[in-house]
DNA sequence: CTTGTAATGTAGCTTCGGCTACATTATGTG
DNA sequence: CACATAATGTAGCCGAAGCTACATTACAAG
């Protein structure tokens, strides 16, 4: 999560708003991949099984020399462990953030859902927007949803 | 990648479903920072003004020489013309996928406030959401903003 | 115990989006 | 006109995420 050096640019009043938003939703975007990874490892350990490359890679639609090496920054980062040839498993961070994903995935969805989106593309949309849904728009949506049930 | 950022989603029923959705989520992504250019640009020129690689750069919160490289990009792809030291200007294709963005990015914004997001947290969200937002989607925002309004 | 196959891992290449550093061109002011 | 400065452009580097091709390891059958 490095942040790169905020350069003045400009001493002007302009707004610097319009560029930080960009560049938020730029940033956002490098952790999404971590974010899903996280939370397919977590569902493949939860749902009886365990998590082998092979099948990351290919529930994600990747070539496995891909998934491998993802797997290596997740371990990198703190997310994962993993012995050679043997599984992939979380740490506790990585338990967290898949939680949390996974609880924002719900919420997402339940919200396309109750603004009259099919069921098909908000689960398919979900994907994309989840990792751009800030913790206050979240907040929101939870209570909207809360209101509307 | 691809001419057409915003077009319905395939109407093939299923295939190996969750792949195709991570794998979407993620090629979206990659249209995501032309169709911001494209909109600033657009946005630029008709707020009476050029469209200056340092503009861009600045208005984007990156450095310049970043702006001119995926400027040439967009000049790849067929979606702007420019001549060297001459402002930036959008084709008839970048034009109208501009104006789609930027469409799209309103019933974004509105969706997020109809639901109770506040205003910052709408705007600053919707950048990296309505990359994410099918047509399907998109119609279904659309919808309940008539309905609710 | 050998061996074939599938899973894993490694190497090396590509594109993209960033950056810095340096070079070149326009431009406006004296 | 000359020159300082700002805008543009070029070159080269980096890391992320993807791929293919090849090498290695595990494992289940014979």
């Amino acid at each position: 999560m490095v942040e790169n050096p905020i350069r003045p640019a400009s001493v002007l009043p302009e707004e610097p708003t319009q560029a930080s938003r960009f560049g938020k939703a730029r940033t956002a975007q490098s952790g999404a991949l971590l974010e899903d990874y996280v939370e397919l490892i977590s569902d493949l350990l939860g749902t009886g099984g365990e998590a082998r490359p092979t099948d990351i890679a290919r529930r994600l639609g990747v070539a496995h020399a891909t998934a491998i090496k993802t797997i290596g920054r997740l371990k990198r980062e703190g997310l994962a462990v993993a012995k050679p040839y043997r599984g992939v498993f979380l740490t506790e961070v990585g338990e967290s953030l898949a939680a949390r994903v996974r609880a924002r995935h719900r919420v997402v969805v339940d919200l396309l859902l109750a603004v009259g989106v099919p069921f098909e593309a908000a689960e398919s949309d979900a994907e994309g927007i989840e990792h751009h849904v800030s913790d206050t728009t979240l907040a929101a949506f939870a209570r909207f949803l809360a209101r509307g049930a």
